[in-house]
DNA sequence: TTTAAATGTTTCAGTTTAGTTACAAAGAGG
DNA sequence: CCTCTTTGTAACTAAACTGAAACATTTAAA
């Protein structure tokens, strides 16, 4: 999967230079000339990186970074400054920068660390991979854990891939004939019936009171999560 | 506790300085002029950071920390240079660097560095330490002692081992194939009900009254402790 | 409204998996 | 050597899972 980097900076040059050179070695590069809308695209997609000037015309680079650290937003941070002070340098480690480079910078430099930090923060984003959720459904199977919110909730083996099936394919309708196949392995052997069972059996851990209604019945195809 | 930094340069000024300057700051430091011992230190002693010259006089740095990181040793390096080509840099990061700084270098920029790799680190490093405990269980692992509450339970070897893991992986589910994998060293040659009987000692232990259940059976799958 | 088909629900027994116990081999320490 | 502990295996028991069957309910079309 292609690596996010997030690139604020008010000098349009660089961020062309940027979004150009990081889209050419295979990095998705979403630019912005001030901070306005970074919070609301932290939260609404998937970011790897944050390359950010520290000399932002509305808010001074390092600040605006302790204010996402305080909303417990861990994604990583390069910082950009054309100061080169230690004071600066100081200032900007301090407030939760990964890693700093002084303008004029050197492009390879740049890329061989944005490649280091990167390659730090993978392990922890690895574990988000296994990870399927649809609405207040979450099912991690690194852990062999669901949860329905907050709560955890046992399922066994089968219910278990029968949710993880569901999800993966949220939206669509499921026939009894592509379920026994994907999780029965076995169309000839097995009642159709034994998957209202399972189905019925699921319904009601992940619903015990029938009023969420996660999985839908399409009478005569099969059924979907919706 | 401490943070320990080894430090390898041939010029003997710069070993002085640095070891002068960091241990005032707080971390203790282990100079050496060679690679020589290099090797022995690190699988003997606690080493949460390489500070290196990229010229050794004996090896190339990058090199030996190529070969450090074909042996599994993971420890963060920070390399000096008098080189600055862009080249230079770009090797060492390939070869496992997780910073680069050239001489002459401004000490304070350099104590931000360190500041910098160790924090990115201390995560992974905390659970090596003796912080092996879960709820009133803990596992002394210098003194080969474990307490329940306040009360000390002697463990077999294995049964250790398998609280260690247990522990470590704390709200993980650890299937049979892993901890035969991490235990016994052998998928092929022992049982795997072998699991079984040695989980089954180690709960009685732990837990003789069966009434805290910090071993969860997740059934199909293996055991975790939550 | 009636009827037939599809799906939901409950129960039960066969199967699978884990827990328990006993025993013997391997290892540790004297 | 001898003894005691540890540990792997096997046999047995207990529990959980799951498929099928029987029965109940819902749905949709006539």
């Amino acid at each position: 999967m292609k690596e996010h980097i997030l690139v604020v900076d008010d000098d349009n040059d660089i961020l062309e230079l940027l979004e150009y050179n990081l889209s050419l070695v295979g990095y998705d590069v979403l630019g912005f000339l001030n901070t306005k809308h970074v919070r609301r695209v932290l939260s609404e997609e998937k970011i790897d990186l944050i390359i950010m000037d520290r000399n932002l015309p509305d808010i001074e680079g390092s600040l605006y970074i302790e204010m996402l650290r305080s909303k417990n937003i861990t994604t990583p941070v390069i910082f950009l400054s054309a100061k080169d002070s230690q004071k600066d340098i100081k200032d900007g480690f301090l407030r939760g920068a990964d890693d700093y480079i002084t303008k004029p910078f050197d492009l390879e430099e740049l890329l061989l660390r944005i490649k280091a930090v990167l390659g730090r923060y993978k392990q922890e984003s690895k574990q988000n991979l296994d990870n399927l959720q649809y609405n207040d459904i979450k099912l991690d199977l690194n852990l062999h854990k669901v949860f329905i919110g907050d709560y955890e909730i046992g399922l066994t083996r089968l219910e278990t891939s029968l949710l993880q099936l569901l999800i993966a394919n949220k939206g669509k309708v499921l026939d009894r004939d592509f379920l026994l196949k994907h999780i029965w392995k076995d169309t000839q052997n097995i009642h159709k019936k034994t998957v209202n069972v399972a189905i019925k059996r699921l319904k009601e851990k992940i619903d015990p009171g029938k009023d969420k209604e996660y999985i839908k019945t399409i009478r005569g195809v099969g059924y979907l999560l919706a």
